[in-house]
DNA sequence: TCGCCACCTGGGAGCGCTCCCAGACTCGCA
DNA sequence: TGCGAGTCTGGGAGCGCTCCCAGGTGGCGA
């Protein structure tokens, strides 16, 4: 006998759990999946059996069988090169972790590069996964709309600039700057610049209006925004911008953490004291907020709270749960610190 | 008939494509596997029914059927508030994910609880994955070699403390750290203290040790010694100390940037000019590195490289290549910037 | 001409589960 | 006493693939 049987699986069947506990397939299945109308007798014995012979289903299997993949993808769209090391990115995965944890569900990873697009909608439209959460930074990208018309329960992690009938969990961005924006203005500040997100990012342009809401509510001037990318290097440039243009500004509000770090910079080579000449507000709350020189004041946001809660919606969707919102906005609050 | 079938995932079968193709399931198994004995055109008419049909294949068939999971675990081990967050993480992830696009591998993300640990051996051991990647921070962390001992083949991030046999991969932390120290004897340092992490961390024992071989190749002391945890505010707490034990200290190696981040607050707070007064050198040059006031002087170790190279060996093993390394240590450099 | 081997193809079996149906047994109420 | 509803159990079928084997073809050397 040297054809050694094919390489299988080690462990032990549903099968041999049935023999060792003197009862059925079904039995089994049933204790698994705690389906009622199982005697407590069986389900004891069924119970040792599982552990004694340190059983674990078959999840191939049970996805076959069962028509249903206990599995969710979480899609992350964009160059992942970019946004995997995001603090964003990593507490929404926190999140999303903390939620499915004790449900067996598993979390399966994708991300999209431009050109796989129409492959990745196949797969996850094929029903490899249950459902889809999707960390969508850039606000029209097609890929959620698709999904949604393919059938794909989806929930979205910001909101999503194209496709209305999306459900989506976002932070409430324009309130969380309108605060921001209202709190400056109440410690007297009068000339408030602006460094906001890209143009085509929902969170960018929430925050800007959220601002602007603040400003109009004050009476207060909206011509001192410049856009920038998420980056240090690109707050940087906008706040150097910003001085040339009005050197006398007495308050910036930041839309990202990330960018005031760089704005901070500026403001410091400048010979701007803060918050003495300039008031700084940024946003998202990150670890480097708390460590900027000086400590940033900023906009929290509780990413983590937003995957629990999109992983929620998403669950409580694949449950068939009635009444689930549309979609949610998670509140924001400000963390007051010395950079304004 | 209101008896509606069973709610069937939608799309084509493999049975269909050959029907289209006019071949047999056989064929298109074939093709779809890339095996070789397939004529040219039986593999067009199948790739031109795939298209069509838009076909893609059941992964839970395959996997129950060719005894293969296609599916690789990502463990993060240690409690994932803390490591998801960490940009360690977020590079690894990059790394896992840019070695495995292309290939039909997915990526499942686990974490290990102190109390489900028993579970997650079984599961990993029980075929659901071919093969599992562990992030192990602290390096005395028993499932690798448990997992190890069940066949489970895996590649361990971070040297791990217990387990001989484990194969990993890990960054030169002990050169990268003997670097540091020998730039800094190099510009005239005399008192060089160092901020070590965690003595229960390969990570932070390595480095401590490489400190520790350029004090001595330079005959200077290694009194000045903290250990502190990977945080800003613990990297404050043990400058603070040893501000306090050698006010004349002219230079720290910090075994972490963001423990530096704490340093360098504490320095500028008690008056000491960087670098005039108090050279700084950091470790990992995470992005923080280089916006810190002062950019600081750092040794950079590649983490998404790390990812990259963890998954290439798991995936070697897999495909069962002889001579891989049993570990690998990947090179550091120094980065030079103004706080050294 | 005959073999043999490389190439190519199709069909049967079966992976380990879940679903469904049929049936047994126990109640409680008419 | 009978009968239906509620409770519990077992076995057959089949999810959609891959593996294996049997077999058919064509080319080339003997």
């Amino acid at each position: 006998m040297t054809d050694v049987a094919r390489n299988r699986r080690p462990g032990p069947r549903l099968e041999e759990v049935a023999r060792a506990a003197g009862v059925s397939r079904s039995t089994v299945s049933r204790v698994i999946n705690e389906e009622p109308y199982v005697s407590a007798k069986a389900r004891d014995a069924v119970h040792q059996a599982i552990g004694a012979l340190g059983y674990s289903p078959n999840q191939a299997a049970r996805t076959l069988a069962g028509n249903r993949a206990n599995c969710i993808a979480l899609v992350v769209s964009e160059q992942g090169s970019r946004v995997l090391s995001d603090p964003f990115f990593a507490g929404v995965l926190r999140g999303v972790h903390a939620e499915l944890a004790g449900r067996r569900v598993q979390l399966v990873l994708m991300m999209t590069q431009q050109d796989d697009e129409q492959d990745l909608v196949g797969y996850l439209a094929g029903g490899h996964v249950d459902g889809v959460l999707m960390v969508s930074l850039h606000g029209q990208d097609p890929l959620p709309l698709k999904l949604s018309e393919a059938g794909v329960p989806i929930v979205v992690g910001g909101r999503p600039l194209v496709g209305d009938g999306i459900r989506y969990v976002d932070s409430d961005n324009f309130n969380g700057a309108l605060e921001a924006a209202r709190y400056l203005v109440s410690t007297g500040r009068r000339r408030i610049a602006s460094i906001a997100g890209p143009r085509d990012m929902a969170v960018g342009m929430d925050r800007l209006n959220g601002w602007r809401r603040g400003m109009a509510e004050a009476g207060l001037a909206t011509d001192l925004v410049v856009h920038a990318d998420f980056t240090p290097d690109d707050g940087a440039a906008a706040m150097a911008d910003l001085l040339a243009r009005e050197p006398d500004l007495d308050a910036v509000f930041v839309a990202a953490d990330i960018m005031a770090l760089g704005a901070l910079r500026v403001l410091h080579n400048k010979g701007r004291r803060i918050p003495d000449d300039v008031a700084v507000v940024g946003f998202d709350d990150l670890m480097i907020a708390s460590t900027a020189l000086p400590p940033l004041t900023t906009v929290r946001q509780d990413v983590e709270q937003l995957g629990r809660t999109m992983t929620w919606c998403l669950l409580g969707q694949l449950a068939g749960e009635e009444g689930l919102p549309p979609s949610l906005l998670l509140p924001t609050s400000l963390v007051i610190r010395s950079s304004a």
